[in-house]
DNA sequence: TTACAGATAATAGTTTTACTATTACACGTA
DNA sequence: TACGTGTAATAGTAAAACTATTATCTGTAA
């Protein structure tokens, strides 16, 4: 089978060499995604990245400025695979509603084995852009890492989902901020059931947990449109 | 006016000596949430909070083990009060829907300046939390600290929540979800206004925007309840 | 009033993490 | 085979995280 190219689409400002143009630079991003889910982003360190992958501190450093930024590139990774596996679960529903309830199953369901190339964990990568997301919206230099679009990525998701959302009623006043909730809940939703349990209202994690979330999000969307 | 002690009930395993019974405690307090809204949490660290108040790296390593225990005292801390207010100011609603009216208004126009001590700056704590309340809650350590009940003062005001919530409508299936969901809406819409507004849909700032986000809550949960 | 105990804070470190200047190597081209 | 270009490794420095020890302060009892 030959080795397909995937294309990703983010903002070069987030790393100081493209990590899909070397072997070296799609190690980083593999290995990054085994170790940060197994260890997590506070004891995460250039210096362990590198022992992990039997390369050195300073290769690190000649692809991204720091872990922060290697944090964004896979964050950004994760949002343009879900919006092209978005966009192509709902390219031939035609009912808005329909594309609505779809676009929550694909959100909460994560990736699936064909968008992603062999080297990457999604179900690993799922997991951090759920841990870490935050840290990555969340900082005071929001602003500047905004205007230098590191953030667009997931705008565009949002402003898809929007769209759905206008669709289905094009009067409703807060399309975007519903549709931010959406993925949010799509990603707090399980995380809370497993670590925070009394923060949400689904009982057990051994009945099906995600499609519980589904529920949950279109009983809710239901009532709002 | 005598000093009135205020009593905020936060686990004793968050501290390694109790801030509240020093003056060099409160003082920590205090410098920490100047500091931290200056800088932010990223950026901050032991020597400068020490610099900042004029003390020594060592005596706050007396106080805390390190700066996100410092970070989740704080938190903890804003949600005591903010728990404590909520109850003072629904005290003498009856009707479940107003009640939870008025408890959006309270969460979204954060705290008000006669429920804490004069050494500490409401506002700036408020946005502090704003900024980093995913960060205490999002770690590789969530089951550990859950354990040791670091987030009570959380689960504390989203069980309030749904309890409210279920006054309207005792059949309604996600009560502490709902209520989680609106405590976290109420923190982030308006930093999305300021940050990243394309995730909003309320247009301009200058408008008087904590009153906007009480009119889109409080929309969605007239058509969810 | 002073000698001592107990509590608190400051000094002066060590260890670990973050980051970088420089050197070494590999590969294609003349 | 000599040389330019791109890439990675060596070997550091700078900064942050953390701690052992000493100093100071406060209250109490001889």
């Amino acid at each position: 089978m030959p080795q397909v190219n995937i294309t990703v689409d983010i903002n070069e400002n987030i790393y100081l060499r493209d990590p899909l143009e070397t072997d070296l630079g799609k190690r980083i991003i593999e290995h990054a995604i085994l170790l940060l889910d197994e260890i997590g982003f506070e004891d995460l360190n250039f210096k362990k990245l590198a022992h992990h992958m039997k390369s050195t501190e300073a290769s690190l450093y000649r692809y991204f400025e720091n872990k922060y930024m290697l944090l964004a590139y896979l964050v950004a990774w994760y949002w343009d695979i879900m919006h092209f596996t978005l966009l192509m679960d709902i390219r031939n529903i035609k009912e808005p509603k329909k594309k609505l309830i779809r676009s929550v199953e694909t959100l909460v369901n994560s990736l699936n084995e064909s968008t992603t190339p062999s080297y990457i964990d999604q179900n690993k990568l799922h997991n951090i852009v759920v841990e870490n997301a935050a840290k990555v919206y969340h900082t005071k230099k929001v602003d500047t890492l905004n205007k230098e679009g590191f953030y667009i990525n997931y705008k565009k998701i949002v402003k898809t989902l929007s769209e759905i959302i206008r669709e289905i009623d094009c009067d409703f006043k807060y399309p975007r901020a519903l549709a931010t909730n959406i993925i949010e809940q799509s990603l707090d939703s399980e995380y809370y059931l497993d670590h925070l349990p009394s923060l949400t209202d689904t009982q057990s994690r051994s009945t099906d947990s995600k499609n519980e979330t589904v529920k949950m999000i279109t009983y809710m969307l239901d009532r709002i449109l």
